[in-house]
RNA sequence: GGGCGCUUAGCUCAGUUGGUUUAGAGCACCUCGUUUACACCGAGGGGGUCGGGGGUUCGAAUCCCUCAGCGCCCACCA
């Protein structure tokens, strides 16, 4: 059989992944092993792979994979997620195309055209993640509006309400009036905008005084129900406390005082209309002022309109102008520049109103969400920068408004009787109909009570996620989440770290009492090269899938992770895939140098095998070690490049040439049992970042037992490792660097044999042989200076080592190139005279630091003494 | 406006609680090389006064102050 000369990702991949998944190599039950629970952070069921979501689970899969192997119970639980806002939006805009209307049917027609898209459009993500390697155990899959996961948090919501904790109050909330639906902050854009400034005349109740205000709305004048100045205003002092009479409607309003007023903007006189802006709403509580609601759903005016009733409020800002300017109430208008708050779906401008809501009182629940972060480490968060984020998050944090208008989502489980003002809370009708009936003297009839109509918030149900997947809020005490919660690692973006993870770890204490993951690490956003964020309007995302095609998934796993520190944003460029495709080639290609190797069981193991063989474990352990205090401190871009330098340079470019057999030459059996043991620990370390292609290699391995697949394979035990064997292989690599280098500068092929000369008091090398046959080596000749004519010298560490020259040489080029060196090792040795000269660093400094710096000199004026010798010799 | 953070080689970043010669890596770049694993390669090389200034210290990329530039989050001035 031949190895193929090509890495074929597209047939490999597929076999591979169907091998694990027909094998259930991901699948976890509770066991007696330690468990490793990860919760997928679950993506928009219809929504399809980005770039954000390559590189978040591609970390999580190389913890999974690492914990398997560590011979932990490693579970995945994968799912995704409702995303009420974003799924219902797709679904209305759909229904739009056809022709219908969403306000003209009924809530359960509706849920089940957005059934009928979730169906068609949903869990596509989860095939491409397949398509990514990630070992989540699929018959795990959960969905945030599953009958369980739905019922758990209905569950939640009456536990919470039984807490006393859950509320119904007023709320300013953003209004699209071209949607007719409410829609959160996060979907309003603020864009700068040109507007105007009006300046208007508000006369002054038994008075001939007018005072004059500044405006951006003129148009919400019918809402006014005061006007404000500074206290401190020198201007309107005598005003505070008397009436305005607002313009065209007539109405009195008083004039109130609150520092609230910036005297420099405008006039220093602000009108106040509490329906109609947030600021204001405040500023009507605080002074207990009335609330005008102006406009209906489509954000035309109302009755409170007068004469304007019906029109639009552009349409009325246009009016209202002519009519206070003909009436000399309007004193000017300026030009003005500020912030319009747009809709991102309908691009209407925002109405703030005003409407009832459900809110969650969040200051009692959140001490122990302070305490086990801030405090103490329970929870740790990796960059732990984010700690500061959260911390004042957390210290500033407001009651959560969980109800949004939509259907799309989990029905608050409240039902309205009576008057409709009166409520309780139950799982459903009939059993709200039997509370209802036990409380009350009258009885009512099924369709005498209504159930509330908004739904809950989606953050509502995904901060139960770590507990709902294993059903431990209906059931606290199931043997699942008894067994994996809490969770070990959370992989997720700082950009949720309020809506999800800070909630996460809130509900984990009121719910459970326990804290719901160990570890979170924040992932960075992934942009382009120019830094602007990956977005489907500028077009400047790669498409997951087709990178996957066209590199394979390995080397876009590596490509993505080669350079994704902790919260560092990731600029990613394709040449990371295709770097990620080189370290693949070049692994293919250690493998098919390998298995083209012929044996010769009667060869004796060559010396120069053993030492490098040798050199290669330690190394490997010695990298080892760094690689697991990495994976601890989940530093997973160091993790890859000690592993890829380790292999490329170390295994390939090292150990292979060494051990590589010459032409036509066969290779001892000793030599190549220990070599397959190497690669194959090079392929463990390497699974979790490369699972399908180190899968592959390892089963081409010669010879090697793969009846256990690498994915479930052992992670190599730390070996003891002798350093000085790493140190001295260090000083190998650089004299045989500096034999190379001599070839080049003095242009010899590789091919010709040189003779190299050492002197007598130089200590032995130990790797010699490797130094004779890597930098092609005839002769090592111990020798004194005396002997020959030296041509070059070169230095390294202690041990100095001549070649004889050629004829006619460039003897000035040698001169000046020696003196340089000794001029810079000169100045070298008076600067760290100087530190020894200095009392308080002597008397200060720990006694190993300043045992180094006398080292220095010692070797110092070895290196001087040996560089003028040189140039005396030449000279 | 309030809060948090960043600035180290052309680019992306390490630098583990101040001390291992002259601050590291990957990529990019330059030179040479098609030798039978790999040109998706090999060998060699150049490149940084650690954003500026000041301070603490025997010693600062690392700690403090200050200035400059950049980024993120929250609020969103009528």
């Amino acid at each position: 059989m031949q190895i193929s000369p090509k890495y074929n990702h597209i047939a490999t991949e597929k076999k591979w992944y169907s091998f694990w998944m027909d094998n259930k190599l991901f699948n976890s039950v509770p066991n007696e092993k330690e468990p490793f629970t990860i919760v997928i952070p679950p993506p928009n069921v219809t929504g399809l792979l980005h770039m954000g979501h390559m590189l978040n689970n591609t970390l999580q899969d190389i913890l999974v994979r690492r914990a398997r192997m560590l011979g932990k119970n490693a579970c995945w639980v994968p799912g995704t997620d409702h995303a009420s806002i974003a799924t219902e939006a797709k679904v209305v805009e759909n229904l739009k195309q056809k022709g219908i209307n969403k306000s003209d049917i009924s809530r359960d027609e509706f849920l089940k055209h957005a059934w009928e898209w979730t169906e068609k459009y949903g869990g596509g993500i989860l095939e491409q993640l397949k398509k990514l390697g990630c070992s989540c155990d699929w018959d795990r899959t959960k969905f945030t509006l599953d009958d369980d996961m739905y019922e758990s948090v209905i569950e939640a919501f009456e536990i919470l309400y039984k807490k006393d904790l859950i509320y119904r109050g007023y709320r300013m909330i953003n209004w699209d009036p071209e949607a007719k639906t409410t829609v959160s902050d996060e979907e309003v854009n603020y864009i700068e905008e040109d507007s105007s400034l009006y300046y208007l005349t508000y006369s002054i109740d038994n008075s001939n005084k007018e005072l004059q205000i500044a405006t951006t709305r003129p148009e919400t004048i019918f809402g006014d129900t005061a006007l404000c100045v500074n206290p401190k205003d020198e201007r309107y002092k005598d005003l505070i406390g008397k009436q305005a009479i607002v313009p065209i409607c007539g109405r009195k309003i008083p004039i109130i005082a609150d520092s609230y007023v910036d005297l420099e903007f405008g006039t220093g006189c602000l009108k106040v209309t509490p329906a109609h802006d947030i600021n204001d709403y405040n500023l009507g509580l605080k002074h207990n002022l009335d609330t005008i609601d102006i406009f209906d759903e489509n954000a035309a005016l109302n009755y409170n309109g007068l004469h304007y009733q019906g029109k639009d409020r552009f349409v009325v800002r246009k009016e209202i102008e002519f009519e206070l300017k003909s009436n000399n109430l309007l004193l000017k208008k300026e030009n003005y520049i500020h912030n319009v708050g747009r809709s991102e779906r309908t691009n209407a401008v925002i109405e703030p109103r005003l409407s009832k809501q459900w809110f969650l009182k969040m200051n009692d629940i959140t001490k122990p969400a302070i305490e086990n972060v801030l405090e103490n480490e329970n929870i740790k968060f990796f960059p732990s920068k984010f700690k500061s984020t959260y911390k004042y998050w957390l210290e500033n944090i407001k009651d959560w408004n969980i109800s949004r208008q939509l259907s799309w989502g989990h029905q608050i489980p409240v039902f309205y009787y009576g008057n409709k003002e009166e409520y309780i809370v139950a799982k459903n009708k009939k059993e709200a109909l039997t509370k209802i009936n036990s409380i009350s003297k009258i009885q009512y009839k099924e369709d005498e009570i209504i159930q509330e109509n908004d739904v809950l918030d989606t953050w509502f149900s995904s901060w139960l996620w770590p507990i709902s997947v294993f059903d431990g809020i209906r059931n606290p005490n199931n043997k699942e989440i008894n067994y994996y919660y809490p969770t070990q690692d959370l992989v997720t973006g700082p950009d949720i770290i309020f809506f999800w993870v800070a909630r996460m770890i809130i509900s984990g204490y009121e719910f459970r009492d326990e804290k719901p993951f160990s570890n979170v690490y924040f992932t960075g956003i992934v942009r382009d090269k120019l830094r602007r964020k990956m977005s489907k309007q500028l077009g400047n995302s790669p498409d997951a899938i087709k990178l996957i095609e066209e590199y394979g998934a390995d080397s876009v796993r590596v490509g993505l992770m080669l350079s994704s520190a902790a919260g560092n944003d990731l600029l990613f460029d394709e040449s990371l895939c295709q770097q990620g495709k080189n370290f693949t080639n070049k692994l293919w290609n250690a493998l098919r140098l390998v298995y083209g190797w012929e044996t010769d069981k009667n060869k004796p193991q060559p010396k120069v095998n053993k030492l490098a063989l040798n050199w290669y474990n330690n190394k490997f352990h010695n990298t080892l070690e760094l690689i697991n205090k990495n994976f601890d401190n989940y530093r997973i871009s160091d993790v890859l490049m000690s592993s890829y330098r380790l292999i490329w340079d170390d295994f390939c470019s090292w150990l292979l040439e060494i051990v590589k057999p010459d032409y036509g030459e066969q290779i001892d059996l000793k030599s190549k049992n220990e070599l397959i043991k190497l690669f194959e620990n090079n392929l463990k370390i390497l699974h979790p970042f490369m699972p399908f292609l180190t899968e592959e290699i390892f089963h081409n391995l010669p010879d090697v037992n793969d009846s256990v697949p690498l994915t479930i394979s052992n992670w190599p035990k730390i070996e003891n490792y002798d350093q000085t064997i790493v140190n001295d292989f260090e000083t190998t690599k650089e004299i045989i660097s500096q034999i190379r280098n001599y070839r080049k500068e003095k242009n010899i092929s590789f091919k010709t044999s040189l003779d190299l000369y050492y002197l007598p008091n130089n200590k032995p090398l130990v790797n010699i042989e490797i130094i004779k046959k890597i930098a092609w080596i005839k002769n090592l000749v111990e020798s004194s200076k005396d002997d020959f004519k030296m041509v070059n010298s070169f230095l390294i560490k202690n041990y100095e080592f001549f070649i004889p020259l050629e004829e006619g040489f460039d003897k000035d080029a040698e001169i000046e190139k020696l003196t340089k060196e000794l001029n810079y090792n000169e100045s070298f040795l008076k600067s760290v005279q100087n530190k020894l000269k200095n009392e308080k660093f002597v008397k200060n400094a720990p006694d190993a630091i300043v045992n180094l710096e006398k080292q220095k000199i010692v070797d110092t004026e070895q290196k001087i003494k040996s560089l003028q010798k040189s140039i005396s010799e030449l000279s």
